[in-house]
DNA sequence: ACGGATTGAGAAATCGATTTCGTAACTCTC
DNA sequence: GAGAGTTACGAAATCGATTTCTCAATCCGT
């Protein structure tokens, strides 16, 4: 059934040393150009397939990756209508886009993954050690500090996502917050607006992801010399600052704040975009029914689980420990438009 | 760094055999008593763990399970809000309750799991091959049967979910949507409706498990002995029914099909469970906010993909293929009432 | 107490590929 | 054309556990 390399050898006139030369493809040995082409057509031929186990024993390498995935689908019963405690809703979106880069990618590379939940008594890494060459870990920084640190002594390559400080001699991939931050508030400028504010930073915030989209709205606000405000996480505050003529377009920090946003502004009797324009942050699925077509900023999640992969893969080939800040992009849809001021003007 | 068996065996003063011999666990070895506890305690002591490739390559078991999903977050982008196809809407939804089932039960069993999305040119097969010992299928019966096809003549244990015919030589979990659909038809019935009527088989409804949930419905208004009514799809017709007395209850296909009548319903000015009592199936996420609080059948995602793990492995230690059928069970919740008329009565 | 059965444990073969090392044969160079 | 340097390939060691085979010691019934 199974077909071995001594198979092949016998069936190619060579030794198994010469086949396994040949077919590992790796440079540095001598190999007549005929005797491998030989080879290669015999094995090609025959349907040889390497056994798995046999190469992991020698190499060491096993060409699997281990993912450790925190806070997916589980029992958590919160839902997009009720309780919108931003946290596990937008990850619960996010972590299908998530598992489809990682596939994609992983696919790609022909590296299969070992999915893993943390959880349970054990260490992610007792069930992986042995299996896999190196780690992805995509977990909540919040909640996910502790694995990490849990990983730090490990003797696998590892790679965080959702962060960007890590435990050093780990790599890590992230979103580029900041930028987004910077991105959404400069969108809202460009389109004339002056009186920005930034809504957000409740009790809850402690995320660095957040203090920093918050840090870019700050920076680009600066950068146009437009005076800063001071942020605020409370709907009737907001309604009072529009009504005042303080505050023309919001950034609210992710596309359930912006969606609170709405509902405050339109129980007040002031719409999107035409009393204020409303900019939102991720992209979650039914953005575009939030606020009559919301406009984010595209939080690419799937491509971050991809870049994790390559990272990883080129941890493996020998490559230093890196970081890496993935660009996120405007999407526009109908909650922004120019200011009414600019098109008096 | 690592302990291997030599070590231990040098250090509890006997062969690497005897050491394998205690630790495999397997009957049918003579090994002394002491002999063996004291092999354990080095063992112990020393942190030894079996090299995971060196066993695979001699027992030509890895270990590990292939698990192929479908269709999971995948970029289809049609939302809860909007299109309400059926299908992927509820899917993504059981997706991750079938990753957090079997993921419990695979942790629960020390079995690590390599997760794999089919599609690419590839079959998932070739991935996977060498690698695993058995392979669990979830995907969507509808697409998902040429995949099926394809591992037909597969050399590994296979077990399909979401389905319950599947090639020969296979095993099967499903959830058991007869019994389901007799369910939520009898949890009308004993609520006193005598005029209950199933709203589903659109078009699109060529799915196994809808048509099985209907007949689930005939069932048992055939075993209560009241007249079946012709399913409808279209609210319209619906709301003339029940306008014109002849129904008083609504079983729907699924919660998004609820969902459904409730608007229509709602539109015409009809209540829930006031005029008519609606139940639903599935208990996706965001039930409770449906109809004020939808009364549906509970679809037990996780705990089938955690009885796929259960049914992979005992077949692995060679029990032979089986069928399983999940049972569902009632969540009432608001949107079924006891009829008037009873209450009359 | 003797031959056959049973128990306890080690020596060695085995799984199938990779990699080191050795050695012909071949190519240059002066 | 002799010595140095390459090139091409095979023999054999190796990875670390499992399993079979072998052998000695012990047990038992008559």
């Amino acid at each position: 059934m199974k077909v071995k390399i001594t198979e092949v050898a016998l069936a190619a006139g060579v030794s198994s040393s010469t086949v396994s030369k040949v077919l590992s493809g790796r440079a540095g040995y001598a190999v007549h150009t005929a005797t491998a082409e030989r080879v290669r057509q015999v094995a090609l031929d025959l349907g040889y397939v390497p056994d798995v186990a046999a190469r992991n024993l020698r190499t060491g390498r096993t060409g699997q990756l281990g993912v450790v995935l925190e806070a997916v689908g589980s029992s958590e019963p919160d839902s997009l209508l009720g309780g919108m405690t931003a946290g596990s809703a937008v990850r619960r979106t996010f972590d299908g886009a998530i598992m489809a880069g990682l596939n994609d990618a992983a696919r790609e590379l022909g590296v299969p993954a070992l999915v893993v939940y943390p959880g349970g008594g054990k260490s992610p890494l007792s069930y992986l050690d042995g299996r896999v060459d190196g780690l992805l870990i995509s977990c909540d920084p919040l909640r996910g500090h502790g694995l990490l640190e849990a990983l730090r002594g490990a003797s696998l390559p590892v790679v965080a996502l959702w962060t960007e400080s890590v435990p050093s001699g780990m790599s890590a991939v992230d979103v580029d917050h900041l930028a987004g931050g910077a991105l959404a508030t400069r969108h809202l400028l460009d389109l004339g607006h002056h009186k920005v504010a930034f809504y957000g930073g409740g009790e809850k915030s402690g995320t660095e992801h957040f203090r920093r989209r918050e840090l870019g709205y700050r920076q680009a606000m600066l950068a146009s010399g437009v005076p800063v405000q001071q942020a605020v996480h409370e709907g009737s505050l907001l309604v009072d600052s529009v009504r005042a003529g303080r505050v023309s377009a919001v950034f609210a920090e992710t596309d359930l704040a912006a969606a609170a946003v709405f509902q405050a502004l339109a129980r007040a009797g002031l719409s999107v975009p035409g009393d204020v324009s409303l900019i939102g942050f991720d992209d979650i699925l039914g953005a575009e029914y939030i606020a009559g077509g919301l406009t984010t900023v595209y939080h690419p999640a799937a491509e971050m689980a991809a870049e994790g992969v390559h990272t990883l893969m080129r941890r493996l080939q020998g490559a230093p420990v890196s970081r890496v800040l993935l660009p996120p992009h405007l999407i526009v849809r109908r909650s922004t438009q120019i200011t009414s001021g600019a098109l008096a003007r």
